[in-house]
RNA sequence: GGCGCCAUGGUGUAAUUGGUUAACACGCCGCCCUCUCAAGGCGGAGAGUUCGGGUUCGAUCCCCGAUGGCGCUACCA
């Protein structure tokens, strides 16, 4: 294995690239540590980009959520689309005009070709002989374009991968890997919409941007050989490239939100200290010495920085266990000063902003102040997993009524966190399902709220806040696969 | 199915880059402390390192194969 010293002059510059697609992903958050250690361990930059190439699954509130979340985290930047740098703009929809000069440039050179099939054409295709793409498209006589231009036919630009042969790249963590060409498909670059895909854009980027080593998560190595191809096609020079390990759900699948919280919001929220978070995903595929101190899984940002070591990640995919993530949250809330302990409980799960939020909600509804801790118990509660009677309706059957609960999840999950969405969302799905709003809407206050009178459900779940929302019902649903409850004689 | 990556208790990690009774932490169990619950202290169960072949005086560690898990296989990233 060859030497991956770096030479001193070298200039590092690193780079995270989200996309603004969601709720801000814990696993943005684990590149985005080994990054920032990689980047401050060298006196290198840190870059900040938004990949926001997919118009389909845009959000417009992500982009902010997740400058919070890394903000939260303490994972500054060198430059981004909010503090600007050298190599602006860091958002990939300003830059779009670059993508498509660098397609030309693959066009004229033939590295690259208009393929106007439709996508119902490549899936039928597809599903006929699947694998590498072999549309005729590669082989249009310059007539034939010219034609399906002058027609306006939709198309989009592909790379052409060599029919044979191989790519080998080096990964700083697993040594050199081969893909034969045979296997590599005829990358789309820039989709029919005008937009770059993620391969064109992010190769482009990083070369614009000085990137020297692209650290990202091992679902990207089979794309690899195609960021290759293309930076041998414009003659760059190739970033070092670093696949870490995905997180991991208990089933070892790659980690996703239907098995685990993996919004950062939710994490922050449900009062988790961002020290603890960062000390957990320090712990995940290791790369700290085992002795730098006496408790030698508890380390801080400062210890990282100068124990951590990107080297000595082990490729295996750790399990986010969220169990041991607590007890490190627990472990950084008893360390806490009484009065940091207090700061902390009044700027997050007591904030003043929650508080009155709730308060506003519950003056109508109470006729002594005292009161209002029983109005308002699932609010503040981490936990709430409603008995059987008290969530199912008369007359509904259990698997029914979980399948329902379902819905409603993946109705809310997609759903703009607005009073009018959600309830016409809610209501929707009702009506389709043959559920009255009365059991529709009980069904979900007795989910979140733990009892069947409660404030407002809407107004209460604005409150609460998606995440925590969503949460609270996976959780629920969770329960109640590992524990069916037992049939009633 | 094809291609790729990976493989130490249930989970996260260690083990002078071949020599240990395979260590630590989480979790679990028990005991102590204690008005309770946590925390804390003490102790315990739990892996012979996925399996099978090599190489070697000696393999968790090196090589090969199998198996399993995961990822990719989109005009998503």
């Amino acid at each position: 294995m060859s030497d991956t010293a770096l030479h001193p002059e070298e200039n590092i510059r690193v780079r995270i690239a989200p996309s603004p697609t969601g709720d801000p992903h814990v696993g943005t958050a684990y590149i985005g540590l080994i990054n920032f250690l990689y980047a401050r361990q060298r006196g290198g930059k840190f870059v900040l980009r938004i990949e926001d190439t997919d118009r389909a699954r845009f959000v417009a509130t992500s982009e902010q959520m997740i400058f919070d979340a890394l903000h939260w985290l303490g994972l500054t930047w060198d430059e981004g689309p909010d503090k600007g740098g050298p190599f602006g703009p860091y958002r990939q929809s300003e830059r779009t005009a670059i993508y498509s000069e660098h397609a030309q440039i693959l066009l004229d050179a033939g590295a690259a070709y208009r393929c106007f099939c439709t996508a119902e054409a490549l899936e039928a295709a597809r599903r006929q002989t699947p694998g590498r793409y072999s549309g005729t498209c590669r082989n249009l006589s310059v007539s034939e374009v010219e034609a399906n231009l002058k027609a306006a036919r939709p198309f989009t630009i592909r790379l052409k991968v060599p029919l044979d042969g191989s790519t080998t790249f080096r990964d700083e963590l697993r040594g050199p890997i081969t893909f034969e060409h045979n296997n590599v498909d005829d990358q789309v670059l820039i989709k029919s919409d005008g937009f770059p895909t993620y391969h064109l854009a992010n190769v482009v980027d990083d070369h614009l941007m000085q990137i020297s080593d692209v650290i990202r998560a091992e679902e990207w190595i089979s794309s690899t050989p195609k960021h290759v191809l293309l930076y041998q096609a414009f003659g760059w020079k190739l970033p070092r490239f670093w696949h870490m390990p995905l997180l991991r759900n208990q089933d070892k699948s790659k980690i996703s939100k239907r098995k685990n919280p993996v919004s950062l919001v939710y994490y922050r929220q449900a009062g988790f200290l961002p020290e603890a978070m960062l000390n957990f995903l320090g712990l995940m595929g290791g790369g700290m010495p085992a002795d730098i101190n006496d408790a030698s899984e508890k380390f801080t940002l400062p210890e990282m920085l100068r124990h951590f070591d990107v080297k000595a990640i082990r490729p295996a995919g750790p399990v986010f266990d969220l169990t041991k993530l607590r007890w490190l949250n627990g472990e950084y809330i008893r360390a806490l000063a009484p009065q940091a302990f207090y700061a902390a409980l009044r700027s997050t799960v007591l904030s003043d902003a929650y508080l009155s939020e709730i308060a506003s909600l519950i003056q109508p509804r109470i006729e002594t102040l005292a009161e209002f801790g029983n109005l308002t118990h699932f609010f503040l509660a981490d936990d709430i997993l409603p008995s059987q009677d008290l969530f199912l309706p008369k007359n509904r059957a259990l698997p029914d009524t979980l399948a329902f609960v379902a819905e409603q999840l993946t109705v809310l999950e997609a759903v703009e966190w607005t009073h009018a969405a959600i309830e016409s969302a809610l209501k929707q799905l009702g009506e389709a399902k043959g559920w009255s709003v009365k059991e529709n809407f009980m069904l979900l206050r007795a989910i979140l709220t733990g009892s069947t009178s409660s404030p407002p459900l809407i107004e209460s779940m604005l409150i609460f806040g998606k995440a925590r929302t969503l949460d609270r019902l996976r959780r629920f649903l969770d329960a109640q696969k590992k524990a069916p409850a037992p049939k009633k004689g």
